[in-house]
DNA sequence: CGTACCCTTGAAAAAAATCAACTTAAGTGG
DNA sequence: CCACTTAAGTTGATTTTTTTCAAGGGTACG
């Protein structure tokens, strides 16, 4: 897929893009570059990365240590989201950011997106969204770890991811390829991955999801949304979710 | 104090402005307002304010309940914080924001803010800086909810909002008046209050800190520090920092 | 001097973590 | 192609943490 085109389509899944905008955007001087799993691409404590990253297609995740040495994964990046916007205006990192599979991304020069951000209206405008959908699930995530048992916090971080795959095209509905181990969906969740497997084979026992691998599918996705308490407003993905809401209704 | 200088000031905390930007600001116009405790100035699932609000004076929470009536406080709002600029640029409130105390605030017109903020470089640049620094704070806590255990969790709160009140000049350092019960210290670190009661008598009993009434004072910073996983680099204050960096070296 | 509302404390129950095997699956190199 | 190796998944037993339940005790405010 042509990369200006990903990235216009992923900005106008939340905001209006104004013409002038899609040809800035189109104009804007993108890099393609692959990333290999495992890599390291910010480090808490250090500089953010020199150029911000459109992820065309691969995981990356943004996670925190504690001194205790528990890992809290703070954000899932899939394709269409921004590697480092976190940072785009801080100038020392507050986390961690890793490609937790081969990334493809687009890459362009965090100078040059500061600068089409503060001079370029509706570009501008998309950005800021974005920024503000991505603390919005911050909130959802914080709700998630705070207030819900361990099985219900399973469910909703299922029902994010396998909707929010949809949104960008990654998956067919109800099917979720989780790139990551049980472990790392402790990470996600709080828990550790001892209870994932026992909340997961408890899913799985009452019929709502199936698994063969790391593959997961959704049986029911209206009792899992029930169940995990998922309620998708705070995605803020307002054209997608005509299609699903049906399922919702 | 004026309503325009303690703006100014808030921003450079974090940001550099240009001489344009603060005859930018002095010459936004800004309502003077009071709002009463307990008002709920936002609700989950309706519009954003109106206004976009910076507080002088109280404090404000945003939260999220879930099905089962849990709440969670996803964020505390003290002193020179906005109170909805995490709707900006969204068109459906995702969480709740209601004034904990009474509350002065120097409101500003939704769409003026809009406008300033893509159009006027400095501003734009100190507003995308006050939006990311929250967002830095809620990965924080996501971190505290998901993987510090109760102790911890309540340590590292206090240490962050002694830190942030000294910041803001709200309270002499160590010393913290909360405006809140212990149900809603639960609330912010996703505990029982019967629990967050525990947990306060443990932290005194072992001499870091001393209660009276709502009033902490706390008697050992850097052990509180420590004991809290407290790391105070993910509020980004720089400039506050120096003072406070001698305890911590 | 009530009367809320919150704080405090103990005891019991529930949830989740930890510990410790054992199984499966996925490579790797002979 | 098979044996070997390693990482991850699974399961049971136990311990720890946190919640829940329940009953008093304080304090502020009308």
């Amino acid at each position: 897929m042509n990369v200006h085109s990903l990235i216009l389509t992923k900005l106008k899944l939340r905001s209006q893009l104004s013409a002038a905008a899609c040809v800035a955007i189109e104009a804007a001087p993108f890099t393609l570059r692959d990333i290999e799993a495992g890599t390291e691409i910010v480090h808490d404590g250090g500089p953010p990365a020199r150029d911000c990253q459109i992820i065309l297609d691969g995981v990356a995740l943004r996670s925190k240590t504690t001194a205790s040495g528990g890992r809290q994964i703070v954000a899932v990046e899939l394709r269409g989201d921004f590697l480092d916007l976190a940072h785009l205006f801080l100038e020392i990192a507050d986390h961690d950011v890793e490609a937790l599979t081969d990334l493809k991304v687009a890459a362009i020069d965090r100078q040059v997106l500061r600068t089409l951000a503060l001079e370029h209206r509706d570009l501008g405008r998309a950005l800021w969204t974005e920024a503000l959908v991505e603390a919005s699930i911050a909130r959802e995530w914080m709700t998630n770890l705070g207030r819900r048992d361990a099985r219900t916090r399973i469910a909703h971080a299922l029902c994010e991811l396998a909707l929010r795959s949809q949104a960008v095209a990654l998956s067919p509905p109800d099917m979720l390829t989780l790139p990551w181990t049980q472990e790392q969906l402790g990470d996600v969740t709080g828990l550790t991955p001892v209870h994932v497997n026992r909340m997961l084979r408890s899913l799985e026992e009452d019929g709502l999801i199936e698994r063969s691998g790391r593959e997961v599918r959704i049986l029911d996705r209206r009792r899992l949304w029930t169940e995990g308490d998922f309620e998708p407003r705070y995605l803020h993905l307002v054209e997608i979710l005509q299609p699903v809401g049906e399922a919702a209704a």
